[in-house]
DNA sequence: CGACCGATTGACT
DNA sequence: GTCAATCGGTCGG
């Protein structure tokens, strides 16, 4: 797995099996986990500090409610693919497709605790016209897509390739786990299917 | 086709 | 706290 010459290794890539459940148990063991990409001799990570859990036609905050769309048709594949959409008109956002196939369980990426490349990250946003604010430099769903350039061409990026991936991190006591509303949504807002740790300085709210 | 609005962010009364 | 930006998805006529 590990390339030769590599000095440092990076953990291992998660498994297709640790997607393929369902969305709440994959939200909630995402957290601390290290989200990766690679592109050129860049290489980014980010601690996921914050997730939700949407869960396909059980669901009517998540995209895939209203059945399967050109827009949403990833959510209804394989598990372990990225589903990037887009929204405002001007913001990304990441989602890790989980479930079976046909079922259309996804993780929103809320927020990363930058790990390695922050000063690339910074580049990123800047490219993208967002601001220098280091700390809300990988806080919130649309900002850590600027940071890590996910765009719409990531849409579909299978998570056990080798430009954006997810690796074992740190392992997170349930102690540390926190369960909330979701963010930003106008249904569905009972459910507390968000997932942060405890006393991070990198969750958005 | 037109109207409405969003899993957000940043600027500002 | 409020609100505009900006555009593609969705739904009603």
């Amino acid at each position: 797995m590990n390339s030769g010459s590599s000095r440092t290794p990076l953990p291992q890539k998660l498994p297709r099996s640790f997607y393929a459940r369902p969305a709440l148990r994959v939200a909630r063991d995402l957290l601390g986990k290290y989200l990766v990409r690679k592109s050129g001799r860049h290489l980014l990570v980010g601690k996921i500090v914050e997730v939700e859990a949407y869960q396909g036609s059980l669901d009517p905050a998540s995209h895939a409610y209203r059945g399967k769309t050109a827009r949403n048709a990833v959510m209804f594949g394989e598990a372990g693919y990225l589903y990037v959409y887009f929204t405002y008109g001007m913001h990304y956002c990441a989602n890790v497709v989980s479930e079976s196939p046909g079922k259309a369980g996804a993780v929103l990426l809320r927020a990363l605790e930058p790990i390695h490349g922050a000063s690339q990250m910074i580049r990123n946003r800047k490219r993208n016209g967002g601001k220098a604010n280091e700390a809300l430099l990988t806080r919130g769903p649309a900002r850590l897509c600027q940071a890590f350039r996910i765009e719409r061409r990531e849409n579909g990026t299978d998570l056990l390739g080798d430009e954006i991936f997810i690796t074992e991190g740190e392992a997170v006591p349930r102690s540390l786990v926190v369960r909330s509303p979701r963010i930003g949504i106008r249904v569905a807002k009972e459910k507390k299917w968000r997932f942060s740790l405890k006393g991070n300085r990198w969750v958005s709210a």
